[in-house]
RNA sequence: GCCGCCUUAGCUCAGUUGGUUAGAGCGCUAGAUUGUGGAUCUAGAGGUCCUCCGUUCAAUCCGGAGAGGCGGUACCA
C-alpha cells in the first residue's frame, strides 16, 4: 500500500552513446564538412532505412533461423527477419538493383546516418554509430579507385587534419597471386583467411606475432592460445617479404612484380597499383598523403581489387593519459561481387566510409574536435511573480528580432536564476524587479563580462555589492540593448 | 566466445576481525536584509553496501551461483 513504485535505474546500455548539445554541434559541423567535399567532387546524397530484409543484408546463420550473430534483427508481421544495417554498402547495393532501370551510371551517391552491430563494444567501439560513405557503382576501371583514395585525403584536410593521416592503399589481387604462390588462394580458402587475419594484425602484433600466427599459433598474455595456418618456414617468409615490401614507385613495384612474378592474377594488381600511383601523382598528392603499401587487408572477402584506409599518425591517448590504440578511421575498397547478389550481370563498385563516430572520438581525445559551447539564451529573470505576464512580452519581443531568449521557468529565487543562466551558458540576463519596472527600464547583465569581473573580487559580498558588467537600459530599448551585449560578446561563435 | 581483475551515495573512494543509526571529498538542490554566477558560509536531499541462494541468533562483510563493469584475446559483413 503505502510502497514506493520500484524504481528504474537510469543507465545506458553498453555501447552506446548520448550527445550532448556540444558533441552534437561538434559532429554536425563535420559531416557538413565531408559533405562538402562529396558534393565538389561530383556526388549526390541519398538515404536509405536503418532496416533492411536480413536476406539483403546477407547475413544468416547456416544453423539456425534466428539471424543474430552481430546484427540486431527482429520478425515482421508476416515473419520476415528484418535486420538494423550494419554498414552502408549492403543497403546501397539493394537500392541500385532495385533502381537500376532509372539511375545514371556510373552511379555517384554520398550517404551518411547511423549503422548497428551487435558485438562486444570497446574503447572508440560502439554499437550504434555513424558512418559516411561515398560510392561509385559501374565504373572498373583503378580511376574510380583513385579517385576515392583522393577524395578521403582531401576530406580528411577538410577535417582540419592535415599531416596527421596518412591513406595506405594495397591490392587484394596482388596479395592473392602471393597467396597463390605458397599454395594457397581459391585452392585452400580457410587458410587463406586466417592468413588474411594474421597479416592484419601486424599493426599490433609485429612481426613476431605474424609470424607465430602464420606458423603453428600463438597464445597471448591471458593464456589463450590462436590457432595458426600452418605455413612452412618458406612460405612465412614469403608472406612476410610481401607484407614488409618498402619504398614507393619503381622500387616497390619491382618488389611486387617480383613475388608475383608468373601469377597473372597478381601482376594485374601490380598493374593496378601503378595506375593508381600514376593518378596520384599526376593530381598532386604525394606519399605523405597517400601511400601503397602491401601490409594492408582490410579483413573480408568481398573486396576484390584495390583496398585502402586511412589512418591517423598521431598517437591518441585517453582521460587518463593512456595511449588508446584506433584502428582505422576509415576505409574502403573494390566490391565488384557486391551487386551480383541481386542482379545476374556482374557490377563493379568502388567506395569507402568514414567512422564518423570514432573518428569524432579520436579527435576529442586528442582536443582536435571542432568544438565551441553552445551560446545558450538570453534568460529573463522572474522577480515578481505577479509580473510574468511582462517577462512573456520581453521574451516575445527578444524573439522576434530573432534572438535566443526564454524566460525563467523554475520556482527558485534569484540565486538559482543566475545559476541557471550560468549554466545555460547564457550571453546575458534581463532583470526587472518592482524597482526598475516603476522606472520604467530593464537591467540587463552581460554574463561574459560579469564572469571575467568577477575573478577581480576575493569577497563574494562585494562582488555581488559592484554588480559588474550591468547597466540600465529604458524598457522600450531592450532589443536594442540586449542586440549590443551580444555584439560586445561577439555574438554567434 | 575464452581468460583475468573489479562492484559501498550521481562521481572518486574510506569502513565494518559478522552486531543497533554505513562515512568523507567532490557533485547536486536550496538559503545567507525585495535583487546577482565564481570563491566562502549554512542546511538539505541522496544507499536493496550489484542480485539471488546458502551458512549463522545475526551477512554489506563468509561460501556458492548469477548479473554488470573494466582489460586482454578471438570474431568483426
Amino acid at each position: 500500500m503505502t510502497d514506493t513504485p520500484k524504481l528504474i535505474a537510469p543507465r545506458l546500455p553498453r555501447g552506446f552513446e548520448d550527445r550532448s548539445a556540444r558533441d552534437i554541434a561538434a559532429v554536425d559541423a563535420m559531416i557538413a564538412r565531408i559533405r562538402a567535399v562529396y558534393e565538389r567532387y561530383g556526388f549526390d546524397p541519398v538515404e536509405t532505412p536503418l532496416f533492411e530484409y536480413t536476406e539483403t543484408l546477407g547475413k544468416f546463420l547456416p544453423d539456425t533461423d534466428r539471424p543474430n550473430a552481430g546484427v540486431f534483427s527482429l520478425q515482421d508481421d508476416d515473419e520476415q527477419w528484418l535486420s538494423l544495417r550494419y554498414d552502408l554498402t549492403a543497403p546501397l547495393a539493394r537500392y541500385f538493383a532495385e533502381n537500376f532501370e532509372s539511375l545514371p551510371k556510373p552511379y555517384r551517391s554520398y550517404r551518411q546516418g547511423y549503422v548497428f552491430r551487435n558485438e562486444k563494444p570497446g574503447p572508440g567501439r560502439f554499437r550504434q554509430f555513424m558512418q559516411f560513405d561515398a560510392d561509385t557503382v559501374g565504373a572498373a576501371g583503378p580511376a574510380a579507385d583513385a579517385e576515392m583514395c583522393m577524395m578521403m585525403a582531401d576530406t580528411m584536410d577538410a577535417l582540419g587534419l592535415s599531416g596527421q593521416y596518412v591513406v595506405r592503399v594495397n591490392n587484394r589481387k596482388v596479395l592473392d597471386g602471393v597467396l597463390e604462390g605458397i599454395g594457397l588462394g581459391p585452392a585452400d580458402p580457410a587458410r587463406s583467411l586466417v592468413v588474411l587475419r594474421a597479416i592484419d594484425k601486424l599493426d599490433r602484433l609485429g612481426d613476431d606475432g605474424v609470424r607465430q600466427l602464420l606458423g603453428k599459433g600463438r597464445e597471448d598474455e591471458s593464456g589463450d592460445f590462436t590457432k595458426g595456418a600452418e605455413l612452412g618456414a618458406d612460405a612465412i617468409g614469403k608472406v612476410l617479404a610481401y607484407t614488409g615490401a618498402s619504398g614507393q614507385g619503381e622500387d616497390l613495384f619491382g618488389t611486387l612484380r617480383g613475388l608475383v612474378s608468373g601469377n597473372a592474377r597478381g601482376e594485374e594488381g601490380v598493374s593496378e597499383l601503378e595506375a593508381m600511383a600514376a593518378l596520384f601523382a599526376a593530381a598532386g598528392y604525394g606519399p605523405d598523403r597517400i601511400r601503397i603499401d602491401p601490409s594492408v587487408v582490410r579483413g573480408l572477402e568481398y573486396y576484390t581489387g584495390p583496398v585502402f584506409e586511412i589512418e591517423l599518425t598521431f598517437e591518441v591517448t585517453n582521460e587518463k593519459g593512456q595511449p588508446v590504440v584506433f584502428g582505422s578511421v576509415g576505409g574502403g575498397g573494390r566490391y565488384d561481387g557486391l551487386v551480383s547478389r541481386f542482379r545476374k550481370d556482374p557490377v563493379p563498385a568502388t567506395g569507402f566510409s568514414i567512422g564518423v563516430s570514432r573518428l569524432a572520438n579520436a579527435l576529442k581525445l586528442t582536443g582536435n574536435l571542432v568544438a565551441s559551447d553552445v551560446i545558450g539564451p538570453v534568460v529573463v529573470l522572474v522577480m515578481d511573480r505577479e509580473a510574468i505576464s511582462d517577462y512573456q512580452q520581453m521574451v516575445a519581443e527578444l524573439r522576434n528580432a530573432g534572438i535566443r531568449a526564454e524566460m525563467y521557468l523554475g520556482s527558485s529565487g534569484m540565486n538559482a536564476q543566475m545559476k541557471y543562466a550560468n549554466r545555460r551558458n547564457a550571453p546575458a540576463v534581463v532583470i526587472q524587479g518592482s524597482n526598475e519596472r516603476e522606472e520604467g527600464v530593464v537591467t540587463i547583465k552581460d554574463m561574459v563580462a560579469g564572469l571575467e569581473a568577477a575573478k577581480a573580487f576575493t569577497d563574494n559580498a562585494e562582488m555581488k555589492a559592484a554588480r559588474p558588467a550591468q547597466f540600465s537600459a529604458p524598457r522600450t530599448g531592450l532589443v536594442e540593448a540586449v542586440e549590443r551585449v551580444l555584439r560586445a560578446d561577439g555574438g554567434a561563435a
